[in-house]
DNA sequence: CTTGACATACGCACTAGTTCGTACATTTTA
DNA sequence: TAAAATGTACGAACTAGTGCGTATGTCAAG
C-alpha cells in the first residue's frame, strides 16, 4: 500500500515543468532562429547537441531495458556530458523518459507526411502505403519498442502528450480516401472502417517487429531475413486488398 | 560500465537453483499424488496454495509494472505470506517472474489442444481457429502483456526455459493439416506458409490486446466494446480465407 | 498411541548495495 | 558582471536478498 502511493506519486508528481524542460517544444526553432552559430566552430556550449545526445542515449537505454529497468546514470555515462545536464534539461526520469517519446513521433510524422497516393489508382495507393507503413516498422524498432513499453505502462505518458494524440489522424484520412475511390470505382467491393483497416496494417506490420524475439525463439524462424520480409510484405498488401476485394 | 556489469551478471546468476524452487515442476503431480489431504481441512501449512497466491499476485505486479518496475516487496504485502517465502520457493526475483511466465503457458496449452478441427471442412476449421485465437487474447491480457515483457527483454528468459519453446508447435500442425485439406479440395488457391498464417492471425489478435492503450488513445477508441469485437473478429478471418481464395 | 528426531514451511528484522535526485561550486557566454 | 551551462560529490530512500529463530507436520521407535 505505501509503496503504491509512493510510486504513483512519484508519477504524478513529474508533472513540474523544470526551467528548460519545456525547450524540448521548441527544439526546432530554436535551431532555425538565429544564432545557431555555436555549432559551426568548434566551441564549447552547445545547449541542442548536448540535448540530442541525451536523447539518443536515453532512447537506447529505455529501448533495451523499459522504463524502469533504464538507469539515468546508465545513460550519464555514456553521455558526453553529466547527470546533472539531463536533470537540468528535462527535470526528472519521467520527463526524460516522455521527450525521449515525443521526439519518436516527431519523427515518423514527417515520413508519413510526404506521400503522395491521392493521383494513384486506389489498389495501387494502398499497396504503397502499406509499403512504406511495413518498411517504417522495420526500419525503426525503437520506436516499436517504445511503444510496447508505452502499452505496458497504460500509455500513461502518452496521454499527457497532446503532441502525440494528434499525429496518426493524418493516416485514416489517408485510408479513407484510398477507400472511397476504390468503392467508387468499383474495385473494392467492401465499404470497410478505415481505422480497422489501418489496424489490420498495422498489427501485423508492428507484430513483426515487437514480437520478433517470442515469436523466432519458438518457431525458429529468422524475421529479418530479406527473403521473409519481402513475402511478408506481400501477404500482408495481398490480404488486404483480397479482403476488401471479397 | 560497471553498471552494465552488474546488471548481466545479476541476469545470469539467476540460474542457481533452489532447494525448492523445483517444486513447480512437478506441482501438479505432488498435488495428485496422496497426502493432499492438507488442503481439505483450514490447516496452517499448505505449500501449494502459497506458492499458487504468491504466482498470482506476481502475475498481477508483473504485468502491470513490468520485470524491473515489479516490486518484490509489493508482491510479498499483497499476499497472506511474507517476502521470506518468496525466496524460499522461487529464489530469486527473476525466478518468480520465470515461474509466473511457466504457468502463464502451460494454462493455454491445455485450452490449444482439445479443439478438434480436423472433421470440419477447412474452411470452417479455419474460422473456428482464428475464433479460438481471437477469444484467447481476448480472454488472457496478463499473458499477452507477459509476452510483451519479454520481447522488450529480448525471450531472454524464455529460452532458458525449454518447456515453453515446444508449446505452439502443434498449432503450426494444425494449420498445416488444413491448409492441406483446403488445396487439396480446390477451396484454397494459394499454397501458403502455415507459420506465415498463424503470424497473420496471431498479429492482428495479440496487437488488438497488446496495443489496447496506445491505439485507444490515439484513435479514441475502446476495442473491448462487443461490437468492435465482432467486428474484428469477423475481418481478421475474412480476410485470411479470401487471401487464401486468392 | 505417545514421544522425540527431523525436514519442511514460515516470519521478523536486518543489510549491503543501488538509484534518483540535488546542493554547491565552477566555467562559459553575452 | 549577470545569466546560462556544467561538473562533483553527496544523501535520502528504496530494494533485492538473507540470517536466524519458530512453527508445523512426518515418521519411526518405544
Amino acid at each position: 500500500m505505501t509503496l503504491e502511493q509512493i510510486r504513483k506519486f512519484d508519477v504524478d508528481n513529474r508533472l513540474s515543468t523544470r526551467p528548460v524542460s519545456v525547450s524540448m517544444a521548441d527544439e526546432t526553432v530554436k535551431a532555425d532562429s538565429g544564432m545557431a552559430a555555436k555549432r559551426e566552430n568548434g566551441r564549447k556550449n552547445d545547449p541542442q547537441r548536448t540535448q540530442e545526445d541525451i536523447l539518443d542515449v536515453a532512447t537506447e537505454e529505455f529501448t533495451t531495458h523499459g522504463l524502469a529497468g533504464g538507469r539515468v546514470d546508465a545513460i550519464a555515462e555514456k553521455t558526453r556530458t553529466s547527470k546533472r545536464m539531463i536533470y537540468y534539461y528535462f527535470g526528472s526520469k519521467e520527463g526524460l523518459y516522455l521527450a525521449v517519446l515525443e521526439r519518436a513521433y516527431r519523427k515518423i510524422r514527417t515520413l508519413e507526411e510526404d506521400l503522395q497516393l491521392s493521383n494513384l489508382p486506389p489498389e495501387q495507393a494502398l499497396r504503397v502505403l502499406i509499403s512504406t507503413t511495413f518498411e517504417h516498422d522495420e526500419a525503426n524498432p525503437d520506436f516499436v519498442r517504445l511503444v510496447s513499453i508505452e502499452n505496458i505502462h497504460h500509455a500513461a505518458h502518452m496521454l499527457r502528450s497532446d503532441a502525440i494524440r494528434d499525429l496518426n489522424v493524418s493516416v485514416i484520412e489517408t485510408i479513407a480516401a484510398i477507400l472511397d475511390r476504390g468503392v467508387a470505382a468499383g474495385v473494392f467491393a467492401r465499404k470497410a472502417d478505415p481505422i480497422d483497416i489501418h489496424m489490420l496494417i498495422s498489427a501485423f506490420c508492428f507484430f513483426r517487429v515487437s514480437n520478433r524475439y517470442t515469436f523466432g525463439t519458438i518457431f525458429r524462424r529468422d524475421l529479418s531475413e530479406p527473403a521473409t520480409m519481402e513475402r511478408h510484405k506481400g501477404m500482408i498488401a495481398d490480404a488486404v486488398i483480397s479482403y476488401l476485394k471479397t
